[in-house]
DNA sequence: TACTAATGTCATTAATCATTCAATGTGGAT
DNA sequence: ATCCACATTGAATGATTAATGACATTAGTA
């Protein structure tokens, strides 16, 4: 589910275009202040933002807008039409929607914004340490050495990768990777987490930890 | 100066947004049907493809926009908002404009997406070590010889070739390539891509790269 | 219309990967 | 220190997936 932080300072508007994104099955942090940005921002970054221009009063726009920019976030504005002179020097706005807004219209853009920035972005490179894994390549390298990887081990080693730190049972590996209605030993896993780590592991790297009576996790660099 | 190439099927409207655009300093093409479209991107590629969905009737869309999204130029759509549910199933189109158009949002989303592509860089010669791809003239060459390529092939070796290291899956061959809304079996995406090694590759070039359980990619040289 | 090139489908073969099983090794509670 | 439950290993088997060749269909053209 996809993460999307509304600003919006004007307590009538926020309320419908929350639930506007609610409804398009988003989860949604409101900030009604630039500090509140900064927190948020500071904590972990949504995929996407939607800044309601309305009821943001000149002098305070800056310090609103500079660390969504800053962020590089791609960003939506809900704007008047008589603001619109606004957006071509905002340097970093992705998108706009004048008021009033057309909630069809909006969750369309949301949703145009949130695949741009899932392709163009490099966010589908996981980096931890020397390990690099390109996830539009299916690519994955050490030290800049390509490690070829079938299928279910990539697969293995971009969860483990993407939550660093978790413990994985085996069940929930069969379920995340194998599928929720996979019936099979749970060796099997086992034998391709074995696989995965002749592969990418060596007297200096070690990637996966065996935790007893429980399952695997991805060591935290 | 920005080259705009406008699809309008409809005169009354295409005279107002024609204006617009020209008042805004940009050159216009106006294309009003299908072949004129073909004929247009043939000969060079604009900056920008406004399209009016208005008076293109249902059954003659695939025809006029799929020539468009081939073509990879960043496109915005004029739509009504009852066609809005258009915009989620056509990938390839980036913005749009609801009707009735407001000129200064149509000026201003305009320049957002001529500065988007030219970001993006479209150069027209795709040259990756011996290959070279002239799109304009829709020519192959490896070792300045001519490789002769049925349309298929050659749709298949550019979107390859403009995105050398990216893993293509079979469906997203199939929706780039034979269209959104193609129904058929991705075998033939395997069928087309030894036809196109067949052609390409021999003993001392390997272009193409089966990644298992995925799909295909191009080598990067 | 009749011809040809391009495209699409299918059945078969080949390649690769996944799974199982039995044997062996190991951590940790008692 | 020993035992036991659990994890690891290697090899064999089984299942999937891709490549191929032959053929059917469609589209384009003279």
């Amino acid at each position: 589910m996809s993460e999307i932080l509304l600003v919006s300072l004007l307590k009538e508007n926020t309320e419908s275009i929350c639930k506007t994104l609610e409804l398009g099955g988003f989860q949604v942090n409101v900030a009604s202040n630039s500090i509140m940005v900064n927190d948020i921002l500071q904590k972990s970054l949504p995929d996407l933002i939607v800044v309601n221009f309305e009821g943001i009063e000149e002098h305070r726009r800056d310090e609103i807008i500079q660390p969504i920019i800053n962020s590089n976030v791609s960003t939506i504005a809900i704007i008047p039409e008589k603001d619109l002179y606004l957006m071509e020097r905002i340097n970093g706005i992705s998108d706009f929607v004048i008021t009033p807004v057309r909630s069809n219209e909006l969750m369309l853009r949301i949703s145009l914004g949130v695949r741009r920035s899932t392709e163009n972005d490099n966010s589908d490179v996981i980096s931890l340490g020397d390990l690099v894994i390109n996830q539009s390549r299916y690519e994955v390298t050490i030290s800049d050495i390509r490690i070829m990887l079938t299928f279910k081990e990539y697969e293995l080693l971009r969860l483990f990768a993407s939550s660093p730190g978790t413990v994985f049972t085996r069940e929930q590996l069969l379920s995340k990777i194998w599928g929720y209605d996979y019936f099979g030993g749970t060796r099997t896993v086992d034998v391709h987490i074995r696989r995965l780590r002749s592969k990418i592991e060596d007297a200096n790297h070690t990637f996966i930890e065996t935790v007893w009576n429980v399952g695997y996790r991805f060591l935290r660099t």
